[in-house]
DNA sequence: AGCAGGTTAACGGAAAGTGTTTAAATTTTT
DNA sequence: AAAAATTTAAACACTTTCCGTTAACCTGCT
């Protein structure tokens, strides 16, 4: 019936679409009608952005706030920063140096340009070292 | 109201156990059952298990299988392998050698010990150049 | 034994989600 | 412009989830 939060029909839609089938073909395939395919592939897109918020959420019970990286800081002295408030609260990050900079770019690629930040970044700690942007 | 997949008692509920509440306190202060503050737990906990499960088939959907890592390699080989592999489907893959290493050992800690692999790891590769482990 | 914290099972009512159809509208492709 | 693909809305039956209650059970502890 169920395995996470999609239903057969939606997993089987998903797949049919990553294969490159049109919703009509699909239709004909599972003997319904296109805008059904339609529909039930906008709520499995739904149920997965739901998905990701969730797991958003429950990281986020784990996680302090400790500090914001202002628009135009340079991303060397972001991760000073980042280290320097982890200190203070007695947890080890787990990432180096670089691999720091390097979540940063790619985790809020929007946010930096280069070696500086184009737009404030909020910095979030969880308790085992583990780091989140928003 | 919801959002995620996660009501609004059930939020509510991992937020005060996560600040250290018992199941009775929480009881008390949202004015039910302590069995009631149970039930609303586990089925939140259940629910952030599935969303978890959504995503881990989502991102599959985009993977293909590229190589397996067989017990007792060496973590340098193992990466040197997936380099290769995604090089003849041409993907490039977004992590640098040290990143790569560093991933399997977080991701997969109970699979590997310091250089190398303790258990046999199936290795995934998706469209983007990101990688999965299983 | 008593107590506190947690878990389980059964049940009911309310709310939300799902698959479907039909019909119209919009976007993309040829 | 015509055809194909996709999207949207409304309505309907059906199923599932959710919150809550009650009552019992388990475990560790003093």
């Amino acid at each position: 019936m169920k395995e996470g939060v999609l239903t057969d029909r939606q997993r089987e839609v998903l797949r049919y679409r990553k294969a490159g089938l049109t919703q009509q073909q699909i239709a004909d395939i599972i003997q319904t009608s296109k805008a059904n395919i339609c529909t039930i592939e906008k709520s499995a897109m739904e149920n997965v952005r739901r998905a990701r918020e969730t797991l958003d959420f429950f990281y986020s019970l784990d996680a302090r706030h400790i500090c914001t990286i202002e628009k135009g800081s340079d991303l060397l002295e972001a991760s000073k920063k980042i280290y320097a408030e982890a200190e203070k609260i007695g947890i080890k990050v787990r990432y180096d140096n670089i691999q720091l900079m390097n979540r940063i770019r790619e985790e809020i690629p929007e946010k930096n340009k280069s070696r500086f930040v184009r737009e404030k970044i909020e910095v979030y700690l969880k308790n085992d070292g583990d780091l989140y942007f928003e």
